[in-house]
DNA sequence: TTGTACGCGTTATCAC
DNA sequence: GTGATAACGCGTACAA
């Protein structure tokens, strides 16, 4: 039932691979019957079948990008910045979707390869060094916030965004400042150990507790936090999404974010401005971090045996109320 | 340099189809062979070409999702709902973001298309009903959230839900209601239409004033709103998002939301929820519209020229602190 | 402009 | 039942 190319050339009177030429915009077809090629095409309704001209030219175009989850910001502003860098040429995005607890990880990741992406590249990947550094042995892939020995990688210094987030903490007059870490995974220990150094350099003791990335084991958590008599100053999060969580139990509990206790998140998403929110936080510049991995994808594909690239980019403060006592730490 | 079928079967020392078969767990192979010939390809590297497995078969499996924008949370509802019928089946899918501005609308669908789905649902389309029926043509779309004649769709029946958010309002004695519009397009009416007869019902007159589905721009336009010396005591917005801007520009002025003025959104996002924002809004059960939408989807691949399907939820009201005075209307 | 050999699997049709 | 052979799906590329 689905209009081919043969039935357009047929009908228009000239051969296939004419048809083919004027869909492409390709030189050696007159204006004139390229013309009424494409007319006789819309007429009976044909669309070009990229399935079949990317079997045919085995020319590699086709980047495919995991997202691990469409809730999260940081990934939809990551995206924006592939986008933009892609569009720019003529390769095509192929995207895939996993789930927040990485249980689609791995199958996400074949389907990418398996649709034939020239080069993946991957947000918020899950998944140990190893069975990346496998995957990747098929098809390369460019790790975004996150690094893995041997593979193109682009992250904002999550130590250094950790760190800083911290000293502006100690530079409040916190002392007790809490860090609420992601689950233990390869590749994601980078914002905490910027909040231990900086602890120590303090003379501090670092302290940690575990979450997830879901907005409600935050809540949880924190409460948990708070009922074993803990009593921080400052609660510093792995990311945004739990900073919320967090911010949720505070707010259950009567504690006034920013002036009871100090906030701050990690990735300065849209939410993290929500009014009424206003969460201090680190702006890892999603954006411009998918925009140069965009870049990077491409130049893999080109070159595929250069040896891997690495680009690091500074993150950058974004004080808001949660971390807005007048100097003198919070109130008691 | 790429791995093929036929170099997994010279190594395997068997034919192609033998392969082929193997790889897709189809009968006709011995355990004992189907065993040698996968742990041979990924001993080669092997991965199964789903492109070409696609140009061979024709069979239909393939589900097209537009999504117009990946920052609004509503759309990633709606996916979730979509992936988590798709995944019951054997059916792939494919994404294709276009822009919030619906600048990227057509070359999506067209992208969609040409990637031979089979059927296309289709996420906040800012498309003429016109162009849209023309891109049916050429393959079945389903529309979430809207309504195409002549098209399958599935929306919460946002007639009803305008009308029992202006309800709501009213029945906390607000008088002078302004709804916040969305850019005048086909099929976006509905809202704004059960906003206006629960007005009119109430012998009050609607006033309206127009944003985009920018946060930003529904902050400026709250501004102009009330510099203009209109005293509104409620904001109906056609979405969270920008009902977020509304809120923005009310505490920039020092009016405080569910105190001096009431607020209401639409969709119930996450961000509505967000700490300090709580946001009282309209769940349409995005989820919801997803499963469903993806069925309708697998069925009109199956059957084709079936008439168009309509389905309508009930959207249900989610009340939080931006309406909650405690029952006389706002303080003056 | 056209003929035609690919690209890489899949799916009859056959042979053992 | 196991396996092989060959035609086919729909474009693209290159020689003619």
């Amino acid at each position: 039932m689905k209009i081919t190319m043969e039935d357009v050339a047929k009908e228009a009177g000239v051969s296939r691979a004419l048809v083919s030429l004027a869909y492409r915009n390709a030189p050696g077809v007159s204006t004139q019957t390229r013309q009424r090629i494409l007319s006789v095409g819309e007429k009976l309704g044909y669309v070009h079948n990229t399935i079949a001209a990317q079997l045919a030219t085995r020319t590699k175009r086709t980047v495919g990008v995991f997202i691990p989850d469409l809730h999260n910001d940081v990934f939809a502003d990551i995206h924006d910045g592939i986008h933009a860098r892609i569009q720019e040429g003529d390769s095509r995005l192929v995207l895939s979707v996993g789930k927040p607890d990485g249980s689609l990880d791995e199958k996400s990741l074949r389907s990418l390869q398996e649709t034939q992406s020239d080069v993946i590249i991957a947000l918020g990947l899950t998944l140990p060094d190893k069975i990346v550094t496998q995957y990747a042995r098929k098809c390369p892939i460019v790790i975004v916030e996150r690094q893995v020995a041997g593979l193109d990688a682009v992250t904002a210094n999550s130590r250094l965004g950790g760190r800083m987030a911290t000293e502006h903490l100690l530079s409040l007059g916190c002392k007790n400042i809490v860090f609420l870490m992601n689950p233990p995974l390869d590749g994601y220990y980078e914002r905490l150990d910027g909040y231990k150094e900086a602890m120590r350099e303090a003379a501090l003791d670092p302290v940690t507790v575990q979450s997830t990335y879901l907005r409600s084991d935050a809540r949880q958590v924190t409460h948990q936090l708070l009922d074993s008599g803990s009593k921080p100053d400052a609660i510093l999060s792995h990311n945004d999404r739990s900073a919320l969580g967090v911010l949720d139990a505070l707010i259950e509990r009567g504690l006034r974010p920013g002036v009871d206790i100090a906030v701050m998140g990690y990735d300065n998403t849209e939410a993290s401005a929500a009014p009424g929110t206003s969460l201090s936080t680190v702006d890892i510049r999603g954006f411009e971090l998918g925009r140069i991995a965009a870049g990077i994808a491409l130049e893999r594909i080109a070159r595929p045996i250069e040896k891997p690239q690495i680009r690091v980019l500074d993150p950058q403060l974004v004080l808001r109320q949660t971390t807005s006592f007048s100097g003198n730490g919070p109130e008691h």
